[in-house]
DNA sequence: GTCAACAGGATTGTATACAATTTCTATGAG
DNA sequence: CTCATAGAAATTGTATACAATCCTGTTGAC
């Protein structure tokens, strides 16, 4: 199964991992459904539950007070989305990411934003490139505080005005999927000193390309963009290895 | 919401489509979910359900001898998985694909087999090579019987195999799901008369140029095969466009 | 001391019961 | 005759109960 980032068997993570993790607001609207599986998918994308860890239903249950119902419905979308694995009366387990599997994911990306980008170039609107030309702006200004946080956060909004620029709205969709499901090992990425500098100024280039209209120029930078998160978050885990690495035997 | 394939209120479809229509052969294993989600999928996929038909729970339950419990957990995934869409205190539609979204859809489809294509051409081996060929002359057996069944599922062994030659798992997984997603529209499609000679000879090429490890290439020619599907096929509908058409209101 | 077999407990999968919401139908006003 | 409204029937969403399966700890044979 080669190297898996992220172990579980740290902490038995009694699942009930707050008593405060309330759901939306107070409880004037009763969790549903909809709600548990968005608040665990967040919970397994910032890496709060760990790769091989086990979802105890009648945890997650009690912990949002319903029934195992719609905990059981909730984990049914999460392990169609891919998110975690569903075994046969053994219960739901976050899925361990290979390193191979990332880099694969990476892989994909990286063609889906270079689509986008190219497609962007294509159909732009005056309206949209300066949706696009505001969210870089907003990048900058963000690179600028030096706040790797601002900046994550700046750097979704204009990954994400992309996607909206396309004109496809089938890619749109999986490509924040995919950027989604990413999200976790891109924002680990973003720590490494000088990448924040180079990402903006690669954001730059892109807009640049989109408002020449040059479609195969923004592909390539944009497929670049992506290809690089990809291969420096290899290097990254490459150099740890070892700390929070191999889920069942390394 | 523009024009929409095939609509639904054509026909009540009282949802026990079929009294025979029992699980796998013969009672020996019991329904479960997984089974459930398969037939449907299955039915949807082969336009035995309707776009903008109802699925009924409590039919469903019927047809298969079990409780709602499982229906529903099969509903959750194949709504996740984008084939129907579940409104709140209404029930479960089979999705209404817009022409505009088919065509999105194969533009997509149309980039990952152009990547998974320039990565097989990249990366396949001897083996992979003699797979690849022996599929190809399946293809060409089929076309030459003039059977158009027998050349949709070589054609589809045939680019399943390209999926497993790019040496990509995710990818693999991503391109077969949507290529299963678009299977039933790519059918109506090869009916076109001289589409089957043309199909076969841009195989051949592709063939070629993976052999010759022409990424480049192999990926234009890859991307233009199927790109070419959804244009014929936008042809296609937008040639009978009354018939079948319009769901709610044209 | 090690390993296999078995019983008990715990957890998942399914069925049934009930609550909440929507849809249909009938009634009556204008 | 049309439309709005109220109530009944049907359907979805959730909770609870039960069945099936798996895990754990103990016992006993070798």
């Amino acid at each position: 199964m080669s190297t898996v980032l992220s172990s579980a068997n740290i902490d038995p993570q009694s699942d009930n991992l707050d008593t405060e993790a309330q759901p939306n607001g107070r409880d004037g609207g009763r969790a549903k459904a909809t709600d548990i599986r968005e608040a665990i998918e967040q919970e397994i994308l910032t890496g709060l539950r760990k790769p091989g860890a086990k979802l105890d239903e009648k945890g997650i249950a009690d912990r949002f007070a319903v029934s195992r119902t719609p905990v059981r419905e909730a984990l049914q979308q999460l392990a169609t989305a891919g998110l975690i694995e569903l075994i046969p009366h053994r219960g739901a387990f976050v899925r361990s990411v290979s390193i191979r599997e990332l880099i694969e994911m990476f892989e994909v990306m990286a063609e889906l934003e270079g689509m986008a980008g190219r497609l962007a170039a294509r159909r732009v609107d005056a309206d949209m490139l300066a949706v696009l030309q505001k969210r870089m702006v907003a990048c900058r200004t963000a690179a600028e505080s030096q706040d790797p946080d601002a900046y994550y956060h700046e750097n979704e909004r204009f990954h994400r005005a992309i996607y909206e620029a396309c004109g496809n709205a089938f890619l749109e969709g999986e490509a924040k999927r995919l950027h989604q499901r990413l999200q976790a090992f891109r924002r680990l990425q973003l720590r490494v000193p000088k990448r924040i500098d180079q990402s903006l100024a690669e954001h730059e280039t892109i807009v640049e390309a989109i408002d020449a209209r040059d479609e195969a120029g923004c592909e390539q930078v944009l497929r670049n963009h992506i290809l690089i998160q990809g291969e420096r978050f290899a290097d990254f885990v490459a150099l740890l290895d070892e700390p929070a690495t191999g889920t069942a035997g390394s």
